[in-house]
DNA sequence: TTGATTGCAAACAATTTGCAATACT
DNA sequence: AGTATTGCAAATTGTTTGCAATCAA
């Protein structure tokens, strides 16, 4: 199936690589992206379920809310452990050190980690 | 608010005490306890949410699906980090001596990390 | 021209809520 | 007795879908 570079898409791309590290509800993009009338909200759907199939943009779910959450991601994204700060929301990548540290501890505990999928949530310094 | 422990409630903690190491959506509880007519899915959902509430229960959301997942939590098991299988969707606790080390690491990343609220997704030892 | 994408409104699925009846302490 | 909890049905919330019109290739 072709993917037509319509307006709609390309603001939300434009919008979301500009961002690359906030994760949007479907409300703050709509907020951000739909108030003239430029994009309709069921296109911001379609839109981002055709992204996070295509595998630039993943989607997370959070206990507390129901509502999905997309964030842009790039190669360099997808290669990092995410961390996520729980009181001021901002995301942040386990530098590669680290990160090599903790996937083979997981190895060690009999666990392969899927970096993409997971997030480790917690206080960042400027939080805690 | 006084806490009553009507039949229901306490139907629902001695299932869930006895699958402590397994995540049930709301619909798996109800097919296991709703099918006579022991309780109904509204009280489900009220006490799930009751029970969240006070700490003895865990809720979490998972990217691919809208419905919310609830574990009975002990205070040994909100001391680990969680590992989830993608593939059987078993959970594992990281055992205290790597979990120290991923802690750690993460500090030194200069994050400090909630193990309640974090899960790690991956494969197992025999889905991999 | 062909088929993907749009906007709108209606449909869905999961969860929440109002209310009168019931059960717990 | 007093109030938390229940069951039911109706209401909400977040997301998906059908359809005719529009737009990209």
């Amino acid at each position: 199936m072709k993917i037509y570079m319509t307006e709609q898409r390309k603001q939300l791309l434009t919008f979301l690589k500009e961002h690359r590290d906030v994760q949007y509800s479907i409300e703050d993009i709509a907020e951000q992206l739909c108030t003239g009338s430029n994009i309709s909200v069921s296109a911001v759907y379609r839109n981002m379920n055709k992204l996070v199939e295509e595998g630039s943009v993943a989607r997370f779910a959070r206990e507390g809310s129901r509502k999905f959450l997309y964030q842009y991601i790039d190669k360099d994204c997808c290669e990092h452990l995410h961390l996520k700060c729980n009181k001021c929301g901002h995301i942040f990548h386990m530098e590669d050190g680290f990160m090599e540290i903790v996937l083979l501890t997981a190895v060690k505990n009999k666990f392969v980690i899927d970096k993409k999928k997971s997030i480790l949530y917690g206080l960042c310094e400027s939080c805690k």
